[in-house]
DNA sequence: TTGACAGGCAGGTAGCCACTTGCCTATGCT
DNA sequence: AGCATAGGCAAGTGGCTACCTGCCTGTCAA
């Protein structure tokens, strides 16, 4: 999940589903190109969302030919958690 | 910051100065060793502490020939403020 | 002052990772 | 059926980075 977090791309796919939770792949990759000036391949963006996924940043719901993206915060709790702040 | 945190020997010296804060250099080498099986060269951990006090999570000390290293989680903040949890 | 100890500097290397290219599968529309 | 759209698979490449080796600087005690 750390290494997820590390690319400054994947953090900004994880800004965007915050503003607009549940995008497909082209819509993320047209939104990330008109707004942040991310202008990478399709399949880079699908690479980075697979490996979100895989740090359960980001949850997968397929429709037809469609996949929707959404955002899950719950796995960033265990960083404070892990080194809390002291008083 | 996100890169600092994205090495698994990086989040370990966290863990350990969040155990026993404002070890120097040579100290926290040989508890990476002993408690946590990690060998690495002085250098190496030497690098990954500059890597950390750049993402300022950690801050230095020097008094004389040592070199104090304490933890400063404060930084964290920002990981759950960019991605609040929704209700 | 000389040796031991704590740390720094710099060049080199090997592995990983983000990204691309090229081709393929599957769903939906007309 | 046939074509466009949404997405997947896999191999190859370049750059970054974690790590090492070798040598140097600075501090303290005997």
């Amino acid at each position: 999940m750390f290494k997820a977090l590390a690319d400054p791309t994947r953090r900004t796919i994880l800004d965007e589903l915050t503003e607009r939770d549940g995008q497909t792949l082209f819509e993320l990759c047209s939104r990330l190109l008109m707004k942040h000036g991310i202008d990478s391949t399709r399949q880079a963006i699908s690479q980075h969302l697979e490996v979100l996924e895989a740090a359960g940043l980001v949850r997968i719901k397929r429709e037809g030919r469609y996949k929707f993206h959404y955002l899950d915060t719950a796995p960033l709790k265990q960083i404070t958690e892990r080194w809390p702040t002291r008083d």
